[in-house]
DNA sequence: TATAACTGATACTATATTGATATCAATTAG
DNA sequence: CTAATTGATATCAATATAGTATCAGTTATA
């Protein structure tokens, strides 16, 4: 059972990579060869981001994409909504009579709070907490502030 | 993103049947019927609870499947690892330098918290809670220790 | 003892999801 | 003008999920 998926993964780590670059824009490219990703492949989540609005891109030479939303507004969970559609526990587990009556079903009740525990989790975890918890550990790694050291620990 | 498969969903539903007709043997045909799932798809979901000592079989007439654990040792957590392999929130998360020096990644303490946290959520849902569960609603809905009142459930 | 109701084992097919690649047009800094 | 870039989209391969089919062996019971 795989929790996040490749295009989730790939999110997050770009985004920590644009997130410690903020204020300019960094290529698909330099994040692919960074980040050890597929460069077309990455292109296609970068696009969905935009989409999103998680962030603003520029064509042409020096362009690229940049961060402009606040990284604490950016769960892990909207990421997986994003990329790999909402968090539900079974599709099927409530069928036929139980659908017309859901208030009687008793294993929809612990089913729903599973969901509800899971979805607070990933919620919890932002964009912006990973960064700072990246720049706590500033002083044991060297130059995590730089793309080239943020790359060392989220490769 | 679905977190239980079908295979789980059968899985579950079919133990709740079994712990409901505790010490006798329900054939795959009856669970598939009442319960309204692919015979042959069962049978093999079934078959690999076998294998896993969860229930056991009789072979000819009159046979069928029998829950002999204790239905509070069954958690969905371990039916989860039997249909869809372990929890994992990310096989590829932890790479290249990474993985040769975990306790450095930062990204990996968070990630591993929402695995225990997701894990211990699955490990106390139980089929033994939620058989008792099931009992404790009976007087709300018809029939609910037969397997039908069941089934007019967990459909 | 023949037979129908069963499980054991296994091979196969179909569909959906995931992961990845390729191509071409449009934009833009230098 | 040109090379570096994104926008958009089509295609493909690999894997996972869902479901079907078949045949051999077992057993209650008529």
């Amino acid at each position: 059972m795989k929790v996040l998926t490749k295009k989730t993964d790939y999110a997050i780590r770009a985004l920590l990579m644009l997130g410690a670059k903020r204020g300019s824009y960094v290529s698909a490219k330099a994040i692919a060869v960074e980040q050890d990703m597929p460069y077309q492949f990455l292109r296609g989540v970068l696009q969905e981001m935009i989409r999103h609005d998680l962030i603003v891109s520029k064509e042409g030479v020096q362009g690229g994409f940049m961060l402009e939303k606040d990284p604490d507004e950016i769960g892990v969970k909207q990421l997986i909504e994003i990329f790999q559609g909402t968090v539900q526990v079974s599709e099927c587990m409530f069928r036929k009579q139980i659908c017309t009556n859901r208030s009687r079903c008793v294993l929809r009740h612990e089913i729903m709070r599973i969901e509800q525990v899971v979805n607070n989790e990933f919620e919890q975890v932002t964009i912006g907490k990973l960064l700072r918890k990246l720049h706590a550990t500033n002083t044991l790694m060297p130059a995590l502030n730089t793309v080239e050291g943020l790359a060392s620990i989220t490769q």
